[in-house]
DNA sequence: TGTCGGTCGGACCAGTGGTCTAAGATGTAA
DNA sequence: TTACATCTTAGACCACTGGTCCGACCGACA
């Protein structure tokens, strides 16, 4: 998190530091984007920078903080419309989509933290902390998911956890790839997309 | 891939460098990985180096040719004694794990490669090809499954890769975290991950 | 003996993230 | 107004990165 300094700054730079940030991590990612570049771009001096900033993953974690609350509150917004577990989980998803769209720069930095490299997210990374909490979130909606009884619980939690994570990361990347094939079925796309998640998640009665 | 001349290096001296490398590559990856630490530990100077290879990318998908290869063969050893699509694809599941545990070094540098950032994969990266060609394994897997009418056809089939894909490298890695849980009930439990791939590939009737 | 090509050592380059110091700006109190 | 202290800034510098390049060395062959 930035030093308490940061805050102090008038609010037009704040944010210009912010939005500079923003695009060059959404266009290369944490380890791809020059911080350098980051620096120059907002017309301050490295003092400057480091001044308001540890690091670079500091920066890094601020940016990418605020782009996952605007996501988040995307993808719940509405959510009480829909009805059951699985409702609302293509609720969730089709939302979480549609912002990606409306909001390339967010949606690509999101997606870029969860392609940074294993060394990055794991214990001991500089990213650590941000990826397991934006992890947990799925952590959640599984569990709930299981305490309505549409999740099985026959498989440890981190397994099942896992691969609809992976599943997630899989899923978006191939909406945004082939938003032809989509076109205007987004609702007939979205649900068969969320049967994929369904097949491997809900409990069928056959489990050991 | 290396300038002829490397061929003509000896025997010794190509193996100690390709060995170096690996391991290097093993523990940080591509971008992780240092291309001077790699020269230094095998006692080249940079001129000597660059003469034998072109640069980092070229020694790097050299060392992962062989490692993927290594494993393949693994992977596919025995395969004939495993009757029907599914027995094999568990077959294909418990091999590639078992070949992991064997030879952490290898299964290291191929989980390397599937982490390594989207701009690097992407059309135009470095290692472009490279991952082209092993994901294109899983590609053949899924239409000899469509084959056979064990797999679905009902989706794109970029789609139903992607998400196996995806599942693969998270069921890969919960195995490798979780020895413990698996003990020695790694019959058992291919079958349930094997379960989940069924769950999601298996034509079941319901599809539109 | 001369030369020519394969081999190699290492200085050098532009870039990276990060540190540090000295100067300038600003606020506060005498 | 002056003096001092604290906040802010600029940018030189550092060790590192992958990569280029040129000169020297060396063995083969004329």
């Amino acid at each position: 998190m930035p030093r308490p300094r940061f805050a102090k700054l008038e609010p037009d730079k704040q944010a210009g530091i912010l939005s500079v940030a923003a695009s060059e991590f959404a266009e290369n990612g944490f380890e791809g984007a020059s911080y350098n570049r980051i620096i120059e771009q907002a017309g301050l001096s490295k003092g400057a920078m480091y001044y308001y900033f540890d690091d670079k993953t500091d920066l890094y974690v601020t940016v990418l903080k605020d782009a996952i609350d605007r996501m988040m509150a995307a993808t719940l917004e509405g959510i009480e419309d829909a009805g059951g577990y699985w409702a609302q989980f293509e609720h969730m998803f089709k939302q979480s989509v549609a912002f990606t769209l409306e909001h390339p720069e967010f949606g690509a930095l999101v997606r870029g933290l969860l392609d940074a490299p294993a060394r990055l997210r794991a214990a001991g990374g500089p990213i650590e902390k941000l990826y397991a909490s934006y992890r947990q979130q799925t952590v959640e909606l599984i569990q709930a998911g299981q305490a309505q009884g549409e999740v099985r619980t026959d498989l440890p939690l981190e397994l099942i956890v896992g691969v609809m994570f992976g599943m997630g990361e899989a899923v978006d990347r191939w909406w945004i790839e082939n938003l032809e094939t989509i076109g205007d079925d987004t609702d007939r796309w979205a649900r068969e997309l969320i049967g994929l998640f369904r097949r491997v998640a809900e409990p069928r009665g056959d489990e050991s």
